[in-house]
DNA sequence: TCTTGACCTTCCAGTCACTGGAACCCCTAT
DNA sequence: ATAGGGGTTCCAGTGACTGGAAGGTCAAGA
């Protein structure tokens, strides 16, 4: 199989694939004409990849999380562990963005939005902070 | 006004203030020996400018933004057009994340996290996809 | 057989918004 | 004189790709 199928098949980028190859995330090997050929347990490690990453996770905690999803005698807990630092980062994340959410909005809906030169949103800016709960 | 208190000040640190000198985003001027000083003009821009980043806005809305700021004639609705698009993409992004972490704290409350390799987190992996309403 | 077009390869540069660090200058107090 | 705590510039690195150039390979059609 060549990338091309094998980016069809992951929904990863030609160029992504590539790129992990590159970082040593997988290693498909080489037929004579040089191009790349990704058996199955190669597509699986993309798939996984490309799973993980739309969880979020970082190109290092996917590494790890590989190594530990190809290691038959690893702890669970292991596991567990990054998954939980993740979310917490996550949520994080979110709280964030949702103070900023709110507060925008704020300003939006305060906005005319006309040709007059006066508006809220800058006045905002200028003056507010985000509030974190 | 030294760099150094103007990043007290702003909360910004130096280095941002210098970086944001680079890219043209204030113009402090200098004494005679080569520090930056700055005014009150300046020190406004860059409240301004960690206030907008803080609400999430990026580099070149900031410097649209602050164009805006300082334009007496500007028309509002620039400046809410700017920020719809931008509240938009807040909601997109939060949007993303609540079903990562949906998906993710499903799959952590499902592992037991013990010393068994047996881990319903890298099954998920394996299997899922992230759902997006 | 030649050509066309779709593949594939490598390598380099750019993205965004900083951040770290080296090497050096300036100013004040001891 | 020296020590320290400012300041300066410039270069390189971050994360995770992405775009593009320059060129090799392959199968199908004229």
């Amino acid at each position: 199989m060549n990338i091309s199928d094998a980016a069809t098949q992951t929904g990863l980028p030609a160029k992504t694939i590539r790129y992990y190859e590159d970082i040593g995330l997988v290693t498909p090997t080489r037929n004579t004409n040089g191009y790349r050929v990704f058996g199955e347990t190669e597509l699986h490690k993309l798939t996984f990849l490309a799973r993980a990453r739309a969880l979020g996770f970082s190109i290092e905690d996917c590494r790890t999380l590989l190594a530990l999803y190809e290691d038959q005698s690893r702890a669970s807990s292991d596991v567990k562990r990054i998954a939980r630092t993740h979310l917490d980062e996550i949520e994080a994340k979110i709280a964030d963005l949702i103070a900023m959410r709110d507060t925008l909005s704020h300003l939006v809906q305060a906005c005319a939005g006309d040709d007059r030169p006066d508006c809220p949103i800058l006045k905002g800016i200028e003056a507010t902070s985000v509030r974190k709960d």
